[in-house]
DNA sequence: ATTTAATCTACTAAATCTATAGAATAAATA
DNA sequence: TATTTATTCTATAGATTTAGTAGATTAAAT
């Protein structure tokens, strides 16, 4: 299950692409529109930003805004950022990978990391090439 | 990421599983096996004995063994028990459905909701499919 | 009756998740 | 340059989940 923090970031940051200008809206104007946690999403957005993904900006007229464009950001990378590793096991991760000191069959082939190599590509398959733009 | 219980799980059942007979094995002799921790390991097979997957015995001889036939243990099965849902969110869970009172696209149509319909699906093919023979 | 071994009850420590408070910094503008 | 606005940083706290342990109880075999 994704964690609450991954669920608010989708959606303050479907929020922000729903906006017709890629003007800054404040913090709080976002938490009043989703109803998030004000000081929560504001380490979520702080996050997105230096992910590159939401750009801000300071003192008057400031808040956040989209940096990338929506078809840029792939729901994958979000779910990495606020939810860890994807892939179930971590001997089958891309990009958390840690060997499994007791391996179920010890002998090289694992048949469970074989399967679980298999949920990772479907699911891959599917996160890294859906972006904001599909979820909007 | 699938938790160290659920992991311990699959390797007591593989380890039961290879077993040739269906003999009683002894708690202590499977925690020694795969190195699991006895105690932990105890509720664990408790767990799967409440489940219909293991039996047992108590007394002299006694200890667990496998009831069902290996290819009729799915690991999805497994993985809900012991790991909670298989979905990602739980406005898309079959088994532990839960309406989202936020959905991110409050009008009905969600897209977060049917892209992670889509990952459910393939996920589920996968482990709704494999049992324990293929990990054996 | 004794021994063996699973089962039950009841914890505890550590990590993670969710969230908040308040001070510091940066930008705009009067 | 002082003031206002709004993000950013530091620090912490409560709740929940995860991982694991201790010890008494029950059931079966001999």
């Amino acid at each position: 299950m994704l964690s609450k923090k991954t669920r608010y970031a989708f959606q303050a940051l479907t929020y922000l692409g729903r906006q017709e200008d890629r003007k800054p809206v404040l913090i709080s104007r976002i938490a009043d529109d989703t109803r998030l946690p004000r000081k929560f999403l504001e380490t979520i957005l702080l996050d997105l930003k230096k992910m590159g993904i939401l750009n801000s900006k300071m003192g008057k007229g400031g808040g956040y805004y989209l940096r990338k464009e929506a078809e840029d950001i792939r729901l994958a990378e979000i779910i990495r950022m606020f939810n860890g590793p994807i892939a179930l096991l971590p001997c089958v991760s891309l990009n958390y990978y840690e060997a499994c000191e007791d391996c179920i069959n010890p002998d090289g082939k694992c048949g469970l990391k074989t399967v679980m190599e298999g949920v990772r590509d479907e699911t891959l398959k599917i996160l890294e090439n859906k972006s904001l733009v599909d979820i909007l």
